[in-house]
DNA sequence: ACATATTTTTAGATTTGTCTAAATTTTATT
DNA sequence: AATAAAATTTAGACAAATCTAAAAATATGT
Protein backbone atom coordinates (compact mmCIF):
# COMPACT_ATOMS: atom_id res chain seq x y z
CA UNK A 1 0.00 0.00 0.00
CA UNK A 2 3.01 2.10 0.79
CA UNK A 3 5.23 1.18 -2.27
CA UNK A 4 5.19 3.93 -4.31
CA UNK A 5 5.71 6.97 -1.53
CA UNK A 6 8.96 7.75 -2.19
CA UNK A 7 9.05 10.74 -5.19
CA UNK A 8 12.54 12.05 -6.81
CA UNK A 9 13.13 15.61 -6.99
CA UNK A 10 12.34 15.02 -10.84
CA UNK A 11 8.71 13.59 -10.41
CA UNK A 12 7.91 16.64 -8.09
CA UNK A 13 8.69 19.39 -10.30
CA UNK A 14 6.83 17.51 -13.06
CA UNK A 15 4.23 17.38 -10.75
CA UNK A 16 4.40 20.84 -9.67
CA UNK A 17 4.13 21.98 -12.90
CA UNK A 18 0.86 20.07 -14.17
CA UNK A 19 -0.20 21.55 -10.72
CA UNK A 20 0.65 25.74 -12.28
CA UNK A 21 -0.28 24.67 -15.83
CA UNK A 22 -3.37 23.35 -14.25
CA UNK A 23 -5.35 25.36 -11.46
CA UNK A 24 -4.94 28.30 -14.71
CA UNK A 25 -7.31 26.48 -17.15
CA UNK A 26 -8.97 24.08 -15.03
CA UNK A 27 -8.61 21.56 -17.05
CA UNK A 28 -6.41 18.46 -18.73
CA UNK A 29 -2.50 19.77 -19.28
CA UNK A 30 -0.90 19.33 -22.42
CA UNK A 31 2.43 17.66 -23.01
CA UNK A 32 3.75 20.18 -24.93
CA UNK A 33 2.79 22.56 -22.00
CA UNK A 34 4.42 20.48 -19.51
CA UNK A 35 7.56 20.21 -21.87
CA UNK A 36 7.85 24.23 -22.01
CA UNK A 37 7.74 24.56 -18.68
CA UNK A 38 10.08 22.22 -17.98
CA UNK A 39 12.61 22.84 -20.26
CA UNK A 40 12.64 19.19 -21.54
CA UNK A 41 11.32 17.15 -24.85
CA UNK A 42 7.71 15.85 -25.19
CA UNK A 43 8.77 12.81 -25.61
CA UNK A 44 10.21 12.93 -22.07
CA UNK A 45 7.37 14.19 -20.78
CA UNK A 46 5.32 11.16 -22.27
CA UNK A 47 7.83 9.06 -20.06
CA UNK A 48 7.65 10.61 -16.85
CA UNK A 49 3.24 11.05 -17.54
CA UNK A 50 3.46 7.40 -17.66
CA UNK A 51 5.31 6.93 -14.20
CA UNK A 52 3.36 9.28 -12.70
CA UNK A 53 0.08 7.24 -13.94
CA UNK A 54 1.46 4.40 -12.60
CA UNK A 55 2.22 5.46 -9.34
CA UNK A 56 -1.16 7.15 -9.21
CA UNK A 57 -0.07 11.10 -8.99
CA UNK A 58 -2.12 11.78 -12.40
CA UNK A 59 -4.52 10.22 -14.52
CA UNK A 60 -4.08 9.75 -18.36
CA UNK A 61 -5.12 8.97 -21.61
CA UNK A 62 -3.24 8.55 -24.35
CA UNK A 63 -3.12 12.08 -26.61
CA UNK A 64 -6.29 13.43 -24.18
CA UNK A 65 -3.83 15.20 -21.66
CA UNK A 66 -2.99 14.76 -17.95
CA UNK A 67 -4.46 15.62 -14.94
CA UNK A 68 -3.75 15.39 -11.02
CA UNK A 69 -5.58 13.18 -9.01
CA UNK A 70 -5.98 13.91 -5.24
CA UNK A 71 -3.08 12.36 -4.55
CA UNK A 72 -1.14 14.22 -7.48
CA UNK A 73 -2.72 17.05 -6.32
CA UNK A 74 -1.91 16.80 -2.01
CA UNK A 75 1.44 16.19 -3.00
CA UNK A 76 1.71 18.93 -5.45
CA UNK A 77 0.51 21.34 -2.88
CA UNK A 78 3.14 19.72 -0.03
CA UNK A 79 5.91 20.81 -2.67
CA UNK A 80 3.87 24.71 -3.43
CA UNK A 81 3.92 25.09 0.18
CA UNK A 82 7.79 24.01 1.01
CA UNK A 83 8.80 26.19 -2.03
CA UNK A 84 6.84 29.42 -0.40
CA UNK A 85 7.58 28.79 2.72
CA UNK A 86 11.44 28.67 1.96
CA UNK A 87 11.08 31.59 0.17
CA UNK A 88 9.76 33.88 3.25
CA UNK A 89 12.57 32.37 5.13
CA UNK A 90 15.37 33.17 2.56
CA UNK A 91 13.49 36.88 2.34
CA UNK A 92 12.43 37.52 6.15
CA UNK A 93 15.12 35.74 8.11
CA UNK A 94 18.44 35.84 5.65
CA UNK A 95 17.46 39.09 3.87
CA UNK A 96 17.62 37.68 0.63
CA UNK A 97 15.79 40.25 -2.12
CA UNK A 98 12.59 38.50 -3.59
CA UNK A 99 14.42 37.93 -7.16
CA UNK A 100 16.78 35.89 -5.89
CA UNK A 101 15.38 32.88 -3.64
CA UNK A 102 13.50 31.58 -6.43
CA UNK A 103 16.07 29.33 -7.76
CA UNK A 104 17.41 28.35 -4.20
CA UNK A 105 13.60 27.92 -3.38
CA UNK A 106 13.30 25.01 -5.73
CA UNK A 107 16.41 22.53 -4.33
CA UNK A 108 14.73 23.58 -0.87
CA UNK A 109 11.61 22.31 -1.92
CA UNK A 110 12.63 19.05 -2.19
CA UNK A 111 13.67 18.39 1.13
CA UNK A 112 11.84 15.65 2.98
CA UNK A 113 11.06 16.00 6.71
CA UNK A 114 7.64 17.29 7.56
CA UNK A 115 8.68 18.06 10.75
CA UNK A 116 11.48 20.69 9.78
CA UNK A 117 8.29 22.21 6.73
CA UNK A 118 6.23 22.11 10.03
CA UNK A 119 8.81 23.98 12.45
CA UNK A 120 10.07 26.28 9.48
CA UNK A 121 6.53 27.32 9.37
CA UNK A 122 5.98 28.27 13.04
CA UNK A 123 9.43 30.02 13.18
CA UNK A 124 8.67 31.89 10.36
CA UNK A 125 5.01 32.86 12.10
CA UNK A 126 2.82 31.19 9.85
CA UNK A 127 2.77 33.39 7.17
CA UNK A 128 -0.17 33.41 4.42
CA UNK A 129 1.97 34.55 1.67
CA UNK A 130 5.20 33.84 -0.03
CA UNK A 131 7.63 37.53 -1.18
CA UNK A 132 6.04 37.59 -4.36
CA UNK A 133 2.24 37.58 -3.01
CA UNK A 134 1.35 33.91 -3.87
CA UNK A 135 -0.43 32.14 -0.89
CA UNK A 136 1.60 29.66 1.17
CA UNK A 137 -1.44 26.57 1.27
CA UNK A 138 -1.68 25.34 4.95
CA UNK A 139 -0.49 22.01 6.27
CA UNK A 140 -4.14 20.97 5.35
CA UNK A 141 -3.06 22.48 1.92
CA UNK A 142 -6.05 25.10 2.00
CA UNK A 143 -5.32 28.42 0.64
CA UNK A 144 -5.85 31.61 2.35
CA UNK A 145 -8.78 33.64 -0.16
CA UNK A 146 -7.85 37.21 -1.48
CA UNK A 147 -9.56 38.85 -3.97
CA UNK A 148 -7.38 40.25 -5.94
CA UNK A 149 -7.21 41.64 -9.46
CA UNK A 150 -4.67 43.29 -11.92
CA UNK A 151 -3.45 47.11 -11.97
CA UNK A 152 -4.82 47.54 -15.31
CA UNK A 153 -8.42 45.98 -14.87
CA UNK A 154 -8.72 48.87 -11.90
CA UNK A 155 -11.06 51.74 -12.73
CA UNK A 156 -9.89 55.38 -13.06
CA UNK A 157 -9.58 57.32 -9.86
CA UNK A 158 -9.90 54.32 -7.55
CA UNK A 159 -7.56 52.72 -5.36
CA UNK A 160 -5.66 49.33 -3.75
CA UNK A 161 -2.79 48.22 -2.13
CA UNK A 162 -0.04 45.71 -4.08
CA UNK A 163 -0.41 42.68 -2.63
CA UNK A 164 1.26 40.27 -5.49
CA UNK A 165 3.08 40.16 -9.10
CA UNK A 166 1.73 38.06 -11.67
CA UNK A 167 5.34 37.76 -13.45
CA UNK A 168 7.86 36.95 -11.00
CA UNK A 169 10.85 36.88 -12.80
CA UNK A 170 13.87 38.12 -11.66
CA UNK A 171 13.87 41.37 -14.26
CA UNK A 172 10.52 42.06 -13.59
CA UNK A 173 11.24 42.18 -9.80
CA UNK A 174 14.24 44.74 -10.20
CA UNK A 175 12.52 46.56 -12.44
CA UNK A 176 10.10 47.14 -9.49
CA UNK A 177 12.75 47.12 -6.95
CA UNK A 178 14.40 50.07 -8.83
CA UNK A 179 11.32 52.16 -9.08
CA UNK A 180 10.59 51.43 -5.61
CA UNK A 181 7.05 49.55 -6.27
CA UNK A 182 6.53 46.80 -3.44
CA UNK A 183 3.87 44.73 -2.29
CA UNK A 184 1.72 46.78 0.65
CA UNK A 185 2.18 50.11 -1.64
CA UNK A 186 -0.96 52.25 -1.53
CA UNK A 187 -1.74 52.66 -5.20
CA UNK A 188 -4.15 55.03 -6.87
CA UNK A 189 -4.86 54.75 -10.83
CA UNK A 190 -5.32 58.30 -12.06
CA UNK A 191 -5.32 57.86 -15.88
CA UNK A 192 -5.59 55.50 -18.57
CA UNK A 193 -4.19 56.07 -21.97
CA UNK A 194 -6.16 54.69 -24.75
CA UNK A 195 -3.10 55.09 -27.38
CA UNK A 196 -0.59 52.40 -25.13
CA UNK A 197 -2.79 51.56 -22.46
CA UNK A 198 -0.21 52.92 -20.19
CA UNK A 199 -1.01 54.52 -16.58
CA UNK A 200 -0.71 57.36 -14.59
CA UNK A 201 -0.45 56.12 -10.76
CA UNK A 202 -0.08 57.58 -7.82
CA UNK A 203 2.55 55.49 -5.20
CA UNK A 204 4.07 56.28 -2.13
CA UNK A 205 2.94 59.93 -2.51
CA UNK A 206 4.34 60.45 -6.02
CA UNK A 207 2.44 60.09 -9.70
CA UNK A 208 4.25 58.15 -11.99
CA UNK A 209 3.94 56.59 -15.45
CA UNK A 210 3.89 52.82 -16.18
CA UNK A 211 3.26 51.00 -19.15
CA UNK A 212 0.39 48.57 -19.36
CA UNK A 213 2.99 45.81 -19.18
CA UNK A 214 3.63 46.30 -15.97
CA UNK A 215 -0.07 47.10 -14.86
CA UNK A 216 -0.85 43.98 -15.97
CA UNK A 217 1.53 41.92 -14.35
CA UNK A 218 0.48 44.05 -10.37
CA UNK A 219 -2.09 42.24 -8.25
CA UNK A 220 -3.77 44.55 -6.36
CA UNK A 221 -6.52 44.44 -3.42
CA UNK A 222 -9.25 46.82 -3.43
CA UNK A 223 -9.50 49.22 -0.19
CA UNK B 1 38.76 24.65 -17.36
CA UNK B 2 35.37 25.15 -15.51
CA UNK B 3 34.09 22.02 -17.08
CA UNK B 4 33.67 19.71 -14.02
CA UNK B 5 32.51 21.84 -11.57
CA UNK B 6 29.00 20.69 -11.21
CA UNK B 7 28.67 18.05 -8.29
CA UNK B 8 25.89 15.40 -8.27
CA UNK B 9 24.49 14.37 -4.62
CA UNK B 10 26.00 11.58 -4.91
CA UNK B 11 29.59 12.55 -6.24
CA UNK B 12 29.51 14.82 -2.97
CA UNK B 13 28.45 12.22 -0.53
CA UNK B 14 31.20 10.12 -1.68
CA UNK B 15 33.94 12.84 -1.27
CA UNK B 16 32.70 13.50 1.93
CA UNK B 17 32.96 9.77 2.84
CA UNK B 18 36.93 9.69 1.65
CA UNK B 19 37.07 12.92 4.25
CA UNK B 20 35.83 11.83 6.75
CA UNK B 21 37.71 8.15 6.24
CA UNK B 22 40.75 9.60 5.20
CA UNK B 23 41.20 12.63 8.24
CA UNK B 24 41.43 9.87 10.45
CA UNK B 25 44.04 7.74 9.69
CA UNK B 26 45.45 9.84 7.06
CA UNK B 27 46.70 7.99 4.40
CA UNK B 28 44.75 6.47 1.21
CA UNK B 29 41.72 5.03 1.78
CA UNK B 30 40.85 1.59 0.80
CA UNK B 31 37.63 0.54 -1.70
CA UNK B 32 36.07 -1.22 0.85
CA UNK B 33 36.29 1.17 4.07
CA UNK B 34 34.30 3.82 1.59
CA UNK B 35 31.63 0.82 0.75
CA UNK B 36 30.68 0.43 4.03
CA UNK B 37 30.69 3.95 4.70
CA UNK B 38 28.56 4.72 2.14
CA UNK B 39 26.46 1.70 2.38
CA UNK B 40 27.12 0.21 -1.33
CA UNK B 41 29.09 -1.98 -2.99
CA UNK B 42 32.94 -2.03 -3.55
CA UNK B 43 32.08 -2.27 -7.32
CA UNK B 44 30.24 0.55 -7.06
CA UNK B 45 32.67 2.21 -5.14
CA UNK B 46 35.55 1.83 -7.73
CA UNK B 47 32.91 3.11 -10.57
CA UNK B 48 32.50 6.60 -8.77
CA UNK B 49 36.50 6.68 -7.93
CA UNK B 50 36.89 6.38 -11.55
CA UNK B 51 34.78 9.32 -12.09
CA UNK B 52 35.92 11.23 -9.10
CA UNK B 53 39.50 10.98 -10.27
CA UNK B 54 38.80 11.83 -14.34
CA UNK B 55 37.43 15.05 -12.29
CA UNK B 56 39.85 15.81 -10.65
CA UNK B 57 38.38 15.28 -6.95
CA UNK B 58 40.68 12.29 -6.19
CA UNK B 59 43.89 10.86 -7.30
CA UNK B 60 43.90 7.41 -7.63
CA UNK B 61 46.06 4.02 -8.92
CA UNK B 62 44.30 0.83 -9.13
CA UNK B 63 44.66 -1.17 -6.24
CA UNK B 64 46.01 1.54 -4.35
CA UNK B 65 43.20 3.26 -2.34
CA UNK B 66 42.42 6.80 -3.38
CA UNK B 67 42.99 10.07 -1.54
CA UNK B 68 41.47 13.28 -1.95
CA UNK B 69 43.56 16.06 -3.87
CA UNK B 70 43.14 19.71 -3.13
CA UNK B 71 40.48 20.44 -5.28
CA UNK B 72 38.55 17.24 -3.52
CA UNK B 73 39.44 18.37 -0.12
CA UNK B 74 37.79 21.70 -0.71
CA UNK B 75 34.97 20.71 -1.88
CA UNK B 76 34.78 17.98 1.32
CA UNK B 77 34.97 20.96 3.70
CA UNK B 78 32.11 23.77 1.59
CA UNK B 79 29.98 20.13 1.94
CA UNK B 80 30.95 19.63 5.66
CA UNK B 81 30.89 23.04 6.16
CA UNK B 82 26.99 23.40 4.97
CA UNK B 83 25.91 20.14 6.68
CA UNK B 84 27.26 21.26 10.20
CA UNK B 85 25.65 25.10 9.59
CA UNK B 86 22.35 23.62 8.69
CA UNK B 87 22.26 21.63 12.05
CA UNK B 88 22.89 24.46 14.25
CA UNK B 89 20.10 25.80 12.40
CA UNK B 90 17.57 23.25 13.01
CA UNK B 91 18.63 23.10 16.81
CA UNK B 92 19.16 27.09 17.52
CA UNK B 93 16.23 28.12 15.18
CA UNK B 94 13.73 25.22 15.04
CA UNK B 95 14.26 23.57 18.10
CA UNK B 96 15.30 20.17 17.12
CA UNK B 97 17.34 17.80 18.94
CA UNK B 98 20.49 16.80 18.35
CA UNK B 99 19.55 13.43 17.58
CA UNK B 100 17.59 14.55 14.78
CA UNK B 101 19.06 16.31 12.55
CA UNK B 102 21.63 14.43 10.96
CA UNK B 103 19.19 12.89 8.69
CA UNK B 104 17.87 16.28 7.28
CA UNK B 105 21.19 17.89 7.14
CA UNK B 106 22.35 15.29 4.86
CA UNK B 107 19.89 16.33 2.56
CA UNK B 108 20.26 20.24 2.86
CA UNK B 109 24.53 19.85 2.41
CA UNK B 110 23.60 19.95 -1.52
CA UNK B 111 22.05 22.90 -1.69
CA UNK B 112 23.90 24.63 -4.11
CA UNK B 113 24.15 28.54 -3.00
CA UNK B 114 27.32 29.90 -2.21
CA UNK B 115 25.43 33.29 -1.34
CA UNK B 116 23.20 30.73 0.92
CA UNK B 117 25.69 29.17 2.96
CA UNK B 118 27.55 32.48 3.97
CA UNK B 119 24.02 34.20 4.51
CA UNK B 120 22.95 31.05 6.75
CA UNK B 121 26.36 31.55 8.64
CA UNK B 122 25.63 34.99 9.52
CA UNK B 123 22.42 34.72 10.60
CA UNK B 124 23.54 32.03 13.37
CA UNK B 125 26.25 33.92 14.47
CA UNK B 126 29.45 32.19 12.79
CA UNK B 127 28.61 29.45 15.24
CA UNK B 128 32.53 27.26 15.15
CA UNK B 129 30.94 23.96 16.14
CA UNK B 130 27.98 22.04 15.61
CA UNK B 131 25.22 20.42 18.02
CA UNK B 132 27.65 17.59 18.70
CA UNK B 133 30.79 19.32 19.37
CA UNK B 134 32.44 18.93 15.70
CA UNK B 135 33.87 21.67 14.23
CA UNK B 136 32.57 24.08 11.40
CA UNK B 137 35.16 24.98 8.53
CA UNK B 138 35.19 28.65 8.00
CA UNK B 139 34.42 29.74 4.06
CA UNK B 140 38.28 29.81 3.94
CA UNK B 141 37.96 25.75 4.87
CA UNK B 142 39.86 26.56 7.96
CA UNK B 143 38.35 24.64 11.54
CA UNK B 144 38.87 26.03 14.78
CA UNK B 145 41.77 24.76 16.68
CA UNK B 146 40.76 22.28 19.81
CA UNK B 147 42.17 20.43 22.43
CA UNK B 148 40.10 17.62 23.78
CA UNK B 149 40.60 14.22 24.64
CA UNK B 150 38.35 11.38 25.39
CA UNK B 151 36.43 11.02 29.03
CA UNK B 152 38.41 7.80 29.43
CA UNK B 153 41.48 9.20 28.80
CA UNK B 154 41.23 11.88 31.72
CA UNK B 155 42.98 10.53 35.19
CA UNK B 156 41.42 10.50 38.49
CA UNK B 157 40.20 13.58 40.62
CA UNK B 158 40.73 15.61 36.94
CA UNK B 159 37.85 17.70 35.14
CA UNK B 160 36.82 18.93 31.80
CA UNK B 161 34.24 20.55 30.14
CA UNK B 162 32.06 18.19 27.91
CA UNK B 163 32.68 19.42 24.26
CA UNK B 164 31.56 16.85 21.77
CA UNK B 165 30.52 12.93 21.43
CA UNK B 166 32.40 10.61 19.12
CA UNK B 167 29.74 8.69 18.26
CA UNK B 168 27.18 11.09 17.53
CA UNK B 169 24.06 8.08 16.64
CA UNK B 170 21.01 8.96 17.53
CA UNK B 171 20.86 6.05 20.86
CA UNK B 172 23.95 7.55 21.94
CA UNK B 173 22.49 11.18 22.08
CA UNK B 174 19.14 10.28 23.41
CA UNK B 175 20.99 8.18 26.15
CA UNK B 176 23.27 11.60 27.17
CA UNK B 177 19.73 13.46 26.57
CA UNK B 178 18.13 10.58 29.15
CA UNK B 179 20.73 10.63 31.89
CA UNK B 180 20.98 14.65 31.60
CA UNK B 181 24.62 14.73 29.63
CA UNK B 182 24.76 17.87 27.73
CA UNK B 183 27.47 19.72 26.03
CA UNK B 184 29.31 22.18 28.24
CA UNK B 185 28.89 20.17 31.30
CA UNK B 186 31.63 20.29 33.88
CA UNK B 187 32.74 16.60 35.06
CA UNK B 188 35.02 15.32 37.45
CA UNK B 189 36.60 11.91 37.46
CA UNK B 190 36.21 10.56 40.69
CA UNK B 191 36.86 7.18 40.00
CA UNK B 192 37.87 4.10 37.10
CA UNK B 193 37.18 0.77 38.17
CA UNK B 194 39.51 -1.70 37.36
CA UNK B 195 37.13 -4.48 36.67
CA UNK B 196 34.62 -3.09 33.69
CA UNK B 197 36.78 0.25 32.71
CA UNK B 198 33.86 2.09 33.98
CA UNK B 199 33.99 5.57 35.86
CA UNK B 200 32.32 7.45 38.77
CA UNK B 201 32.31 10.94 37.89
CA UNK B 202 30.64 14.27 39.04
CA UNK B 203 28.44 16.02 36.54
CA UNK B 204 25.83 18.81 37.44
CA UNK B 205 26.03 17.86 41.34
CA UNK B 206 25.70 14.77 41.16
CA UNK B 207 27.46 11.36 40.89
CA UNK B 208 26.68 8.93 38.64
CA UNK B 209 28.73 5.66 37.65
CA UNK B 210 29.21 5.47 33.18
CA UNK B 211 30.59 2.42 31.50
CA UNK B 212 33.96 2.60 29.51
CA UNK B 213 32.29 2.54 26.05
CA UNK B 214 30.10 5.53 27.36
CA UNK B 215 33.24 7.32 28.61
CA UNK B 216 35.08 6.46 25.27
CA UNK B 217 32.32 8.41 23.36
CA UNK B 218 32.52 11.62 25.05
CA UNK B 219 34.87 14.44 24.65
CA UNK B 220 36.24 17.01 27.26
CA UNK B 221 37.99 19.88 27.38
CA UNK B 222 40.53 19.97 30.25
CA UNK B 223 40.20 23.76 32.27
C1' DA C 1 57.77 -19.24 -1.12
C1' DC C 2 53.54 -20.96 -2.02
C1' DA C 3 48.85 -21.68 -1.13
C1' DT C 4 44.97 -19.36 0.65
C1' DA C 5 42.21 -15.51 1.93
C1' DT C 6 40.98 -10.90 1.16
C1' DT C 7 40.49 -6.93 -1.54
C1' DT C 8 39.65 -4.76 -5.71
C1' DT C 9 38.38 -4.52 -10.37
C1' DT C 10 35.86 -5.93 -14.53
C1' DA C 11 31.94 -7.61 -17.22
C1' DG C 12 27.41 -7.39 -17.94
C1' DA C 13 22.74 -6.12 -16.40
C1' DT C 14 19.17 -2.80 -14.44
C1' DT C 15 16.77 1.58 -13.31
C1' DT C 16 16.07 6.47 -14.02
C1' DG C 17 15.78 10.33 -16.76
C1' DT C 18 16.90 12.20 -20.77
C1' DC C 19 17.50 12.75 -25.97
C1' DT C 20 16.67 12.31 -31.46
C1' DA C 21 14.19 10.64 -35.15
C1' DA C 22 10.32 8.36 -36.86
C1' DA C 23 5.54 6.96 -36.51
C1' DT C 24 0.95 7.88 -35.05
C1' DT C 25 -2.99 10.48 -33.60
C1' DT C 26 -5.51 14.64 -33.26
C1' DT C 27 -6.66 19.24 -34.86
C1' DA C 28 -7.07 22.79 -38.26
C1' DT C 29 -7.70 24.38 -43.02
C1' DT C 30 -9.33 24.41 -47.36
C1' DA D 1 -14.12 15.21 -46.43
C1' DA D 2 -9.53 15.27 -47.72
C1' DT D 3 -5.27 17.17 -46.80
C1' DA D 4 -1.93 19.67 -44.20
C1' DA D 5 -0.22 20.99 -39.74
C1' DA D 6 0.51 20.29 -35.04
C1' DA D 7 0.71 17.50 -31.05
C1' DT D 8 1.82 13.25 -29.06
C1' DT D 9 3.75 8.81 -28.68
C1' DT D 10 7.06 5.14 -29.78
C1' DA D 11 11.55 3.19 -30.83
C1' DG D 12 16.07 3.16 -29.93
C1' DA D 13 20.03 5.31 -27.80
C1' DC D 14 22.74 7.27 -23.98
C1' DA D 15 24.77 8.72 -19.35
C1' DA D 16 24.48 8.09 -14.32
C1' DA D 17 24.42 5.18 -10.50
C1' DT D 18 23.74 1.02 -8.92
C1' DC D 19 23.87 -4.26 -8.61
C1' DT D 20 25.66 -9.54 -9.07
C1' DA D 21 28.97 -12.69 -10.39
C1' DA D 22 33.43 -13.63 -12.04
C1' DA D 23 38.28 -12.44 -12.67
C1' DA D 24 42.47 -10.33 -11.21
C1' DA D 25 45.57 -8.37 -7.91
C1' DT D 26 47.26 -7.98 -3.35
C1' DA D 27 47.99 -9.49 1.32
C1' DT D 28 48.50 -13.21 4.76
C1' DG D 29 50.13 -17.31 7.04
C1' DT D 30 52.63 -21.16 7.62
MN1 LIG E 1 9.16 30.70 -6.45
MN1 LIG F 1 12.43 21.95 -7.84
MN1 LIG G 1 25.80 15.27 11.00
MN1 LIG H 1 24.25 13.87 1.80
Amino acid sequence: MFKFLFMTHSEEDYIKAIYHLGVLNNSTVATNAIAEQMDTKPSSVTDMIRKLSEKGFVSYKKYQGVSLTDLGTQKALTIVRKHRLWEVFLVDKLDFSWDEVHEIAEQLEHIKSEKLTDSLDKHLGYPKFDPHGDPIPSKAGVFTNTTKKLLNEVAINNSGICVGVKDSSAPFLKFLDKHEIALGDYITVLDKEDFDGSLQIKINEKIILISHQIASNLYVKST
